[in-house]
RNA sequence: GGUCUCGUCGUCUAAUGGUUAGGACUCCAGGUUUUCAUCCUGGCAAUUGCGGGUUCGAGUCCCGCCGAGAUCACCA
């Protein structure tokens, strides 16, 4: 029992509302962060208690983001409303203690009370309106807690420092509510403590209500865990916290364009953090040894996709091919599957437009003319800087010397592809950025590729060939 | 309106009370025998929200102001 007690242990406790944001996702990782930089435990728990804004599928959606983040967490997911008896048996505890009551007003004489505590100028606070005699409880009715210790709170956050507010702020909130669900300012400091959480992440919306929970603790007599408050990721104008009526994306959608979990992770880490150093490629194992919560910002930071397409194209460059291979497999665009392409051949041509990426869904169009032939635009040649400058003439004898030159050629490696071309510079008495470029057009028609020696070893000699023709043919033909 | 929190380049941020306030993204310029990208070099960019005070010395400590945000549900 003590061994569970100095055991670290995190949870992230989200609604299954609809999808999840950046937000959502940065508080989970610094919440699994926390745990496994101190060796403990990072559970999830699911805080389905408000049906009416439950939404069917989120919370796979939660597990499938959290998996693809990488944030594996500890034991069986605990759902809220399987733990009904719980939260009542704790209800129940403080209703013998005298410190919860049933509330027997109505929703609507409650917002008279509100109204009328508006016109007087007057903060609205429900312990003003306490019942003398409240019926006895039971499910049907809300129950409230009941403020008896009317003062000052002064409470240390691991983030925000020293907090303290004042007794305006402290209610007779809603424990249970009238369907029997309690309300997540119970049910979270009851599961908490049942679940042996020992600190407790979350955003900075509930630091207001913090001396409500504070009371609630000492009611229930148990002590409270160390609070870690995680400042707002910001919406991209303005100074508001991000949120889904800002048009914040789902998680999900930066999987689908492209972007790596790691890459993710990265970014998502260093909005409000970093290690102190000038580091800025971080795993989720090097985040995991570095992670501390003394160096967690205390306020907001605004999101920056540009920063986030900085770091994607720096893990782009970092992770192995083979695995790579496996990232892009979903990516490629159906010309990639034709029946004579092979798996080595699509991780070739991986290789070569790595370092071009931005995201992986840049892939097809980035790579199409590696799977089939190009459609041929002449424009392209004729619009061209430094080939617009060549007659038609000119480049239909270039093209023609380049077969000649390449059909030649025995060994079809990158090196002696390179020996050729600047053999053809020499006797061509050309530069490089016209010929080149030519030669490149005439196989990719892309607006950009590769070097052009790689490119030519992957294509191939028949291809290579075969389109240089094509090219020459229309030219002549023009 | 009450309460609470925050405030360093456009953005993310660094700086035991002690350098010309450092780095990264973006942008701009140059370089690496074609293009695009990578990579390398350099540049633009913050009178640390404002005003006082303490101190030999303040981004850092204190006070006031201003600005921004959060919250005040039978939502979490």
């Amino acid at each position: 029992m003590n061994d569970e007690k100095t055991q670290v242990r995190t949870r992230f406790a989200p609604s299954p509302t609809g999808y999840m944001h950046v937000g959502g996702v940065r508080t989970a990782l610094f919440t699994y962060l926390i745990a496994k930089h101190l060796g403990g435990e990072f559970l999830l728990r699911i805080e389905d208690t408000d049906q009416s804004r439950y939404v069917e599928g989120a919370t796979e959606l939660i597990f499938d983001t959290l998996k693809w983040i990488g944030l594996d967490w500890d034991n069986e997911p605990v759902f809220q409303t399987s733990r009904k008896d719980i939260y009542l048996n704790y209800a129940q505890k403080l209703i013998a203690k005298g410190l919860a009551y049933a509330d027997p007003y109505t929703p609507e004489e409650v917002q008279k009370f509100r109204e009328a505590d508006s016109q007087n100028k007057r903060a609205f606070l429900y312990r003003n309106y306490r019942p003398a005699n409240p019926p006895k409880w039971q499910i049907g009715m809300p129950l409230r807690f009941k403020q008896t210790n009317i003062k000052r709170w002064d409470w240390h956050d691991e983030v925000m420092g020293d907090l303290s507010a004042g007794a305006e702020v402290l209610d007779d909130i809603i424990l249970i509510k009238k369907d029997g669900l309690p309300t997540y300012n119970f049910a979270h400091i009851v599961d908490d403590y049942k679940m042996g959480i020992t600190h407790i992440t979350r955003g900075q919306e509930y630091l207001p209500s913090t001396p409500n929970y504070l009371s609630i603790y000492e009611a229930l007599e148990i002590e409270r865990p160390k609070f870690v408050t995680i400042p707002h990721i910001l919406a991209p104008t303005g100074g508001k916290k991000l949120s889904k009526r800002d048009g914040a994306k789902s998680v999900t959608d930066y999987r689908d364009e492209g972007i790596l979990p790691e890459a993710m992770t990265n970014f998502l880490a260093f909005l409000g953090w970093n290690d102190g150093t000038e580091r800025e490629i971080f795993s989720l194992d090097d985040l995991i040894k570095s992670f501390d919560i003394s160096r967690i910002h205390n306020s907001g930071a605004r999101f920056d996709e540009q920063k986030l397409i900085w770091l994607n194209g720096q893990w782009l460059r970092k992770i192995d091919t083979e695995e790579l291979s496996k990232r892009a497999a979903i990516f490629w665009g159906s010309e990639a599957f034709d029946a004579a392409i092979s798996d080595n051949y699509r991780q070739q041509v991986l290789e070569l437009v790595r370092d071009r990426l931005k995201t992986l869904s840049d892939l097809p169009m980035m790579t199409a003319y590696f799977f089939k032939d190009p459609t041929i635009d002449l424009n392209l040649i004729q619009n061209d800087k430094k080939l617009s400058k060549l007659s038609q003439e000119t480049i239909a004898n270039y093209l023609q010397k380049a077969i000649l030159k390449l059909n030649a050629l025995e060994d079809w490696s990158a090196e002696n592809l390179q020996n050729s071309l600047n053999d053809l510079l020499i006797e061509l008495a050309e530069k490089p950025a016209v010929l080149f470029s030519l030669i490149r057009i005439a196989l990719s028609f892309a607006p950009f590729s590769p070097q052009l020696n790689q490119m030519m070893a992957l294509l191939g000699k028949d291809t290579v060939l075969a389109r240089l023709n094509k090219v020459a043919d229309a030219i002549e033909n023009n």
